[in-house]
RNA sequence: AGGGCCGUCGCCAAGCGGUAAGGCACUGGAUUUUGAUUCCAGCAUUCCCAGGUUCGAAUCCUGGCGGCCCUGCCA
């Protein structure tokens, strides 16, 4: 790739670039780290992909650290959740998976020689005393009476924390920083408190857990992470990373950096409003295709590549802002219009007789699988003298911008005759119930010969021979650009119309040989995959990944 | 005057003192048996605002304005 049409670096690759051509690091080592406490979603994925990029992009190594130190919310289900998730978008964790969990003991003892060096000591405040002790945004905080005892009398009642003497909450260990900090995170933070909770890792065999501050660096350092990459709300956490650093015997010198989290509109992506729209059945489970969740997504059809795409479009800074849906749909079109074998379906069948085409003739139709890929093949499709057209492609009559078909004109069967109507039957409340017909004679893959050309094309699929499905179209999940912005409600904007579920839609005969795997582009509609959940032998169910971009019904017609 | 961070096109985003990349969206127009794709063209005299430094400022300085984060024994 040439200097001119390579990508720019975006800041923190850039900084990567800067200690490795520095020797800063010899190589680079990143880590993805969730607490396994919910299920991923996109703005998830944009960590996956920045981290696991990163190693790749350099030549590194990224772990996959499950950043389990408060066992109340976390759960098994959740971390082999978040292992299939990662491996789904196409990345692979370095070594076994790590767990927080699996420095308990390294912590523990650095917690002890925080004590031994006097900077740290248990503080039997409680909750709101501590709170009362730690001043305000613009007030400086009090020293807690408890920081003073001795280094004995503290690494006597860390054991004992440890040991199981005391009540949960009625103790911490907390480190001496400065409680007149103006950054609050600096103002003796607590690094263990009591909490007797059965973790899944680790079982009953610890009732203290350590603190996310007091773990995240110091695993960084043993695992020889070289940049630890996390999102804003984390700057000002940073000094106190630093701090740990500076003040342990940790085998490394991680750095954190951050960036600003993903941000999509007409989307949320709070963990605990995700989990409410699941508990409160708004939608069907986490991995409901409406969600943003990588479960969701993959079970909507999106693909790994669109998703990472997608993140990569978007880009890496510090700014906070909002990228627009349209974006990550453009990533998925432009994905699947490149993948994706056509095929026709009728989503809302039509039948149309052709009454001058011989009641027991069947013709086999042959269309390419990829119009802009020949090496993909051909495809066969039998036509006879009934076949189903969308209700939307017919009109009684209509101006000359209706490119489809009305009384008295003609249009292209997409890959088989022009055909012309005659006449539209209509049930006694006046619902045109079939259109007849003629074929216009010589006109698979000419024109015809009397010069009078279809206005346009349109998909159908022999009324004979098809495959029977279900099909449910997918609209976005909340109509509000901001859904939970301010002081709204979220549920509030949830769109009624997000989930269209259409029976008895005729797809032409090759769809039956359609796996979970496969994404198709439905001709004129959009693209499509087979729902994992629903879909059986005898009824498939196809999900609408996404639709094609229709100029057409945004110029208001 | 608590601390930290951020402000470039409708939305993302390059740019790092030499005269505003790119993508999405949008608007033309060409090709098309998908109103799709593809293709070509257009789309910031201006970078939150105001001063200043400089031959020259989105980039440096000063002062404002606006937004976000931090007062969990959550992460």
């Amino acid at each position: 790739m040439s200097e001119e049409t390579s990508k720019p670096l975006n800041f923190i690759e850039r900084i990567v670039k800067e200690d490795l051509d520095s020797g800063k690091t010899p190589a680079i080592r990143t880590r993805f780290p969730p607490e396994p406490n919910g299920y991923l979603h996109i703005g998830h994925a944009k960590s996956i992909w920045l981290n696991f990029g990163l190693a790749q992009k350099f030549g590194g190594k990224c772990n996959l650290r499950m950043d389990d130190t408060n066992p109340e919310k976390e759960d098994e289900e959740y971390v082999e959740s978040i292992k299939a998730d990662v491996q789904w978008l196409g990345y692979q964790w370095d070594g076994e998976v790590h767990y927080a969990s699996d420095y308990f003991e390294q912590l523990y003892e650095w917690a002890v020689h925080l004590i031994e060096a006097g900077k740290a000591f248990v503080c039997d405040l409680n909750a709101e005393e501590m709170r009362t002790y730690r001043g305000n945004l613009t007030e400086a905080g009090k020293d807690s009476p408890f920081r003073t005892r001795s280094i004995e009398e503290n690494l006597d009642l860390f054991a004992r924390m440890r040991a199981g003497e005391f009540a949960d909450g009625s103790r911490t260990l907390r480190v001496k920083i400065d409680m007149a900090s103006p950054n609050i995170n600096l103002r003796d933070p607590v690094i263990y408190r009591i909490k007797r909770a059965t973790h899944h890792q680790t079982g009953d065999k610890w009732c203290i857990y350590p603190s996310y501050d007091y773990a995240h660096g110091q695993g960084d350092a043993l695992e020889g992470i070289t940049h630890s990459v996390c999102t804003l709300e984390f700057e000002v956490h940073r000094p106190l990373y630093d701090w740990f650093i500076n003040n342990l015997p940790v085998p490394a010198q991680p750095h954190q950096y951050e960036f600003s989290r993903l941000n999509v509109n007409y989307t949320i992506t709070s963990k605990r409003k995700l989990k409410q729209l699941v508990d409160e059945k708004h939608v069907d489970g986490w991995n409901d295709p409406r969600m943003p969740t990588v479960s969701g997504m993959r079970r909507r059809g999106y693909t790994p590549k669109a998703i990472n795409d997608f993140c990569e479009m978007a880009g890496v800074t510090k700014v906070e802002g909002v990228v627009d849906v349209g974006m990550l749909e453009f990533a998925i079109r432009e994905d699947l219009n490149e993948i994706s074998p056509r095929a026709m379906c009728v989503l809302r069948p039509l039948k149309v007789t052709l009454t001058n085409y011989p009641e027991d003739q069947v013709e086999t139709m042959t269309a390419p699988v990829h119009p802009q890929h020949e090496e993909m093949g051909t495809r066969e499709m039998p036509f006879c003298r009934e076949v189903f057209i969308d209700q939307d492609d017919f009109l009684e009559e209509a101006n000359k911008q209706f490119k489809r078909l009305v009384l008295g004109k003609r249009v292209r069967l997409r890959n088989s005759y022009v055909i012309e109507a005659d006449e539209a039957i209509k049930d006694t409340d006046g619902k045109i119930i079939e259109i007849r017909a003629r074929v216009i004679e010589g006109t698979v893959g000419n024109n015809p010969e009397d010069g009078v050309k279809p206005k346009g094309v349109i998909h159908w699929v022999s009324a004979r021979d098809n495959v029977d499905c279900e099909v449910r179209l997918y609209d976005r999940l909340f109509n509000d650009p901001a859904p939970d912005a301010g002081g709204k409600n979220f549920l509030d904007s949830i769109n009624p119309g997000s989930l269209a579920i259409l029976s008895g839609c005729k797809g032409e005969i090759g769809l039956a040989q359609a796996t979970l795997e496969d994404r198709y582009q439905f001709e004129r509609e959009g693209y499509f995959v087979l729902d994992s959940k629903y879909s059986t032998a005898e009824k498939p169910v196809f999900n609408r990944v996404i639709g094609l971009k229709d100029t057409w019904e945004k110029a208001g017609a």
